[in-house]
DNA sequence: CTAGGATCCTGTCAGC
DNA sequence: TGCTGACAGGATCCTA
């Protein structure tokens, strides 16, 4: 069983968020939480006694924020930002001198997902942990490097109108190519890479997944929406679905097999991006040199052969 | 209303 | 070697 995501410098997106739902379930659904604890303020929004002595009945998520059901009718929500993770560790394993502990025994009794870190093979709590979630049979820490991240109660009933939920767009294969180019329409000036970035318009895509989903659709993100025809509005949901999709289904086996034995980063992104952090190296399609550039404050890879600026012969793709 | 820039935060790394 | 400043980026806040 695959028990770590270790993509490198990956940035908890929407498939990697779902990665985690999905490998965490495992751990953590109908057990109890015997006890909280919040190393740092600023992470744990709501009523902490709230979270104690109550048991985990499911895991959901929309866009980017994992949301855990608890046994008394609340909620708790986790966003992991930029530098989260999620790292459960077995009640064995902690009574351990972690230095002794076999990197393969490890594996077996820890989950750790999110932000890539050497934390996730340190004993823990550290100076990185924000708050602790302790079970009977195990330990579920809350780690973030930059304290953008934060886990929040709230009501069951009302994780609808939290104000992050609430202004959600709709997640990508939620989305028809009609909808999603009636949003483009509302947003012509808008440079595209924004636009994808934009959770309220659509929600999942970050910095990674926009790039990806940029180069499948040929357009460049410096574009202003306003000029996108029909069909690169359609082709770019397509890739943003797309990407995503192969990213979750790879996700746990995939990312395991880039863990190398000894415990250092293996690099998912270099199997799976086609420009994202490939700046200097061959374009997949065409063979250009992939650059990276500045878009709506962010780093931005193309291939500005097969995403060209300046697009005067209609839509013809026969290159690309 | 929209678009775009600053902000939060800490670890890393290039350059002097 | 050790310091300094740039950079990384999701979401929010502020301004025009």
């Amino acid at each position: 069983m695959i028990k770590l995501c270790y993509n490198e410098g990956v940035m908890p997106e929407l498939p990697e968020v779902e990665t985690i739902r999905r490998g965490l379930k495992d751990y953590i659904l109908n057990k109890k939480i015997v006890q909280v604890e919040c190393l740092t303020e600023k992470a744990f929004l709501g009523d902490i006694t709230e979270v104690a002595g109550v048991k985990v009945t499911g895991l959901r998520r929309r866009g980017k924020a994992l949301l855990i059901d608890l046994s008394n009718g609340k909620t708790l929500m986790v966003h992991l930002r930029m530098t989260g993770q999620l790292i459960w560790r077995n009640a064995e394993i902690m009574r351990k001198n972690l230095l002794e502990v076999e990197y393969t025994e490890l594996m077996k009794e820890q989950f750790a997902a999110g932000h890539p870190s050497k934390n996730f093979m340190e004993a823990l709590p550290n100076r990185q942990t924000r708050v602790i979630f302790e079970f009977l049979d195990g330990k579920l820490f809350f780690n973030d490097q930059r304290k953008f991240g934060f886990v929040k109660v709230l009501p069951t009933g009302e994780v609808e109108q939290d104000t992050f939920i609430a202004s959600l767009g709709k997640e990508p294969w939620d989305m028809t190519g009609e909808e999603f180019f009636a949003i483009c329409q509302r947003h012509k000036k808008a440079l595209v890479k924004a636009l994808l970035l934009d959770q309220k318009l659509i929600a999942g895509l970050g910095n990674i997944y926009a790039d990806e989903s940029l180069f499948y659709a040929g357009v460049h993100p410096e574009r202003r929406v306003g000029s996108l025809s029909r069909a690169e509005v359609e082709k770019l949901l397509e890739g943003a679905c797309k990407t995503m999709q192969a990213s979750i289904d790879s996700g746990g086996s995939t990312m395991a097999t880039y863990v190398k034995p000894d415990g250092s980063t293996g690099n998912y992104l270099e199997q799976f991006a086609q420009v994202f952090r490939r700046e200097g190296k061959a374009c997949p399609r065409c063979g250009e040199e992939i650059v990276k550039i500045r878009v709506a404050g962010r780093g931005t890879h193309l291939c500005l052969n097969c995403q060209p600026k300046e697009r005067e012969n209609s839509h013809d793709q026969a290159e690309c």
